[in-house]
DNA sequence: CTACGTGCAAAAGCTTTGCATGCGT
DNA sequence: ACGCATGCAAAGCTTTTGCACGTAG
């Protein structure tokens, strides 16, 4: 994380103590909605407002800090790009998620790329279906 | 299509004519949201409404007869079971929707299924990212 | 000092829900 | 005739926007 706040700075934004606290929320929370990461921030700076979190995640994401995805059909989810660029797998049935490193996808990315001229946003990516103990789970239901 | 009417009624729901108008509405569309397909209804039956239009479409998934995905961070989009299961390439450049088969995703749901014990729903996929042409416009932007 | 960022409040977009009426079976 | 499905209206949840004030640079 070579000094973002100097990036932030030579993008021609200020640095304040929400966009701070904003990025140290979703660190922090790992994969948060906008609504958690507002909760998490009035832990210790109640007066902080919604409409900030929303601003401010918008920027911390043109500028690479944050990305999101969406793990649910409701509320988008943030996350650091801090760690390795990775993709989400979600049950549906237990709700885990799985992150991926986007190396496994390689094969994918390169097959969508040569055959239909598209480069694919795999850290973007999340792909829903069932982990194979709520797929057996399932199963037994039915009987 | 062996006949979805049979189906809808052994699954103990009624046969409507609003279920059937939102039904053709979605396989004539190709792929709309809850709001386009209201409207393509309230062409030909003024007084249908949107919350006949959700409950509906939640029906029809319910039985597989629809499938939705996310095609933009707004609303979902619907589509049709009737053709062959696909998922989507969405180029952020300019929107341009492509589909699919997802036979093309073959490799990247055995590894996934082998090395995550994931079984993953491929036809709700949807991969964002850039088309070759869209690429290159933003290549000559900045110079 | 300048103008960007923030808090607040209101609005907007999408979806859900409660209820009385209507209609498929 | 029974009870599910619908229309309507209101509420809910998430996100955006306009504006005046505060504050970083």
């Amino acid at each position: 994380m070579p000094d973002w706040r100097a990036r932030l700075r030579d993008s021609g934004y200020r640095l304040t103590p929400q966009r701070e606290l904003i990025l140290a929320a979703v660190t922090e929370l790992g994969h948060a909605t906008p609504d958690e990461v507002l909760a998490h921030v009035q832990r210790t700076a109640s007066t902080v407002n919604a409409s900030t979190v929303y601003r401010t995640l918008e920027v911390l994401e043109e500028l690479g800090l944050v990305r999101h995805t969406h793990l649910s059909d409701r509320a988008p989810t943030y996350h650091s790009t801090a760690g390795h660029e990775h993709f989400h797998l979600v049950c549906r049935g237990c709700r885990t998620v799985v992150s991926v490193d986007v190396e496994e996808a390689a094969g994918f990315v390169e097959s969508l790329t040569t055959r239909h001229a598209f480069t694919p946003d795999v850290g973007h990516l999340t792909v829903f279906g069932m982990c194979q103990e709520c797929e057996r789970k399932q199963c037994e239901e039915k009987s």
